[in-house]
DNA sequence: TAGGAATTTCAGTGAAAACAGAAATTACAG
DNA sequence: CTGTAATTTCTGTTTTCACTGAAATTCCTA
């Protein structure tokens, strides 16, 4: 993947532009973007040729996604050099993106929304109203949290079916009445 | 709502950090967690006095809220100057959200993809493998927004009963097997 | 319709994040 | 071990975004 086609541009740059939207930075999706769409796995050195951008920011950029446990490291036989491949299957990477995105920001927002309740449980007189709507808040995210993780330990190929059924699924579920 | 009490204080901080996680200005994210647990509308110069930010920050940050449609102006009587208010129900208010989101970054991203996908059948060699991968999530991107498209038909309320329900709803559905 | 309050726009400033390139470190082959 | 390739860390620069305060505009009221 020395060189892009004009639909790989298209796609990498549109990936880093959203990227940059979702709080990540742009040069990290970009990156994804270019491993996604690669047949075999690439090493640094490439990427800096292919996306233009200095070796440490690809450096820096790989351990990100790493993070995000979306890219691994593959080693190629003869070859010193780590390479890395992105995971392909769209379900299995969003999967892994959400559970991190749940670990990373969801579970302390509900951490310091239980503080702030049992703070507040406190001094009820001061801070009434305030409790009422962090507690509506709480609810809404323990709901669809416990929703989630229920979901979550299903295969994808599950959760592609029943989303398949659409909202079909509720009215089977009978919840309409 | 002059002056915050430590607890509020405490999560109108933490939202606005988590705003910027997820690509939302923080100062916008400290403002609608203001309105949120504030009991009546506020002007724009109470929220400057309360967050200590300039009226124009104020000014542009309200209208990027309501942008998203979760705030709206609400007059006082006796009073010539706007005031603001927050959606207070999050169920609703994530949904609205949610709504937005895919109108301005899920949509553009399917068109996107549309464009590359048609224009890499027009050169099936040199794009062979990319095309795969772009179908790929193309199919994840469709069911999910299908799925999402039915769900958001539904009043709230019949949604929070979904998600009691848990993953049991997939079993009744006999998606297991 | 003149004057003042309220709001928005705009240009300049500041801070934070992204980035490049060099230096340092690590890992490996001979 | 030694030398070289590979990678990471670090420092300084650039760029982008957020923000302020003043000026301009809009909107009301008397």
């Amino acid at each position: 993947m020395p060189d892009l086609t004009p639909i790989e541009k298209k796609f990498i740059l549109h990936w880093g532009e959203m990227g940059t939207k979702w709080g990540i930075n742009r040069t990290v999706a970009q990156i994804h973007a270019l491993l996604f769409i690669s047949p075999e796995p690439l090493n640094a050195e490439e990427i800096t040729e292919t996306l233009r951008v200095a070796r440490s920011n690809v450096s820096n950029s790989l351990k990100e996604l790493q993070g995000w446990r979306i890219v691994k490291v593959a080693h190629v036989l003869g070859d010193r050099r780590d390479h890395f491949e992105s995971m392909k299957d769209p379900w299995e990477m969003f999967r892994i993106v959400l559970e991190e995105r749940k670990k990373r920001e969801v579970d302390p927002t509900m951490a310091v929304l239980d503080e702030c309740i049992k703070q507040a449980k406190g001094e009820p007189k001061t801070d009434k109203y305030t409790l009422e709507r962090l507690e509506e808040l709480q609810g809404f995210f323990v709901t669809t949290t416990n929703w989630y993780s229920g979901i979550n330990k299903w295969p994808t190929i599950v959760v592609q079916k029943f989303m398949k059924l659409g909202d079909k699924a509720v009215k089977l579920l009978g919840l309409t009445r």
